[in-house]
DNA sequence: CTATCTGCAAATCTTTTGCAACGGA
DNA sequence: TCCGTTGCAAAAGATTTGCAGATAG
């Protein structure tokens, strides 16, 4: 886990840059501060990540943070629409960026995760609304199976 | 959530009837105990559901099994290769049978499960074979989404 | 100023572990 | 009898809540 200042290369989306939060908060009546604006930072920098990992990461600025802090924040942003949570199929939910729209593929021999880009399930999704009525969220849970990597070590063992 | 006395109509699959889990354990060296039974029947009655719900069913029939066993038995049962466990995408996993080769629909607006056949992702798994070099494993997590009902209702009020 | 937020501590909830007693083979 | 299994209680880990003080607007 790294220690530096969170960049913001990638931090401003074209519908919003770190100003964008004030706004969205001030359009509800919720009041900007500074450990809101870093856990998005962080959450944003982190790709997807738990809660846990988001407070270290937020802690490694601002020592002071509680993770209860974290928690009421990652909901709040999921609330109002700035982040995401997946189930990655272990135990605790990542939150991401509300655009980041992808798949999750996640390698139950090895735990890696990769991402796809969600056009992969479109031939699904039309299948589900066809077949069962039902309209796919592709990037809300993660699928899971065996990486590369994990399948070639099994291989060499037999 | 019922407290029928556990039907045993769909309890037995081709490969294995009650007391092939005393074979499956004794070939282990394992023991056959009623709440290794108990536990079963329940996972395969319930067809999914979580380690609380199972242990309700469990103490229907038997009030003195305790939780504690009910978590202990579906990781033995599991590392077996009786059950196997879904992450429907809240927090708690949910146990059915091995055999149950289903993909799972969960609606994130009404919470209900829907169970389709696996070779719905036959395709999405050969693409992901070919450009992810990913062997999915379509039982294992759930597909998030809107079922029917829920868009309907979406629909009338808008 | 005032209502919203935060930090801290304690409460909850879920799952795991230690240990003595129980019971299957 | 012997050793795997169980129940109980307590531990551990994750998330939530109550409340008094801090602070954005």
């Amino acid at each position: 886990m790294e220690t530096r200042p969170a960049p913001e290369a990638t931090a401003e989306p074209a519908d919003g840059g770190p100003s964008a939060l004030r706004r969205t908060l001030h359009q509800r009546g919720l009041r900007m501060t500074p450990q809101r604006q870093l856990v998005l930072d962080a959450v944003r920098d982190l790709g997807h990540a738990t809660p846990e990992q988001i407070c270290t990461r937020v802690q490694s600025a601002a020592p002071a943070v509680n993770i209860t802090t974290v928690y009421r924040t990652l909901d709040l942003l999921e609330r109002i629409g700035l982040v995401r949570h997946t189930h990655l199929g272990h135990g605790a939910p990542t939150y991401s960026e509300q655009e980041h729209q992808h798949v999750h593929l996640v390698c139950h021999s090895c735990g890696k995760v990769t991402e796809s880009p969600t056009d992969l399930m479109d031939g699904l999704a039309a299948r589900l609304l066809a077949e069962s009525d039902f309209v796919l969220d592709p990037s809300h849970v993660a699928l899971s199976g065996r990486c590369r990597g994990c399948r070639d070590e099994e291989e060499e063992q037999s």
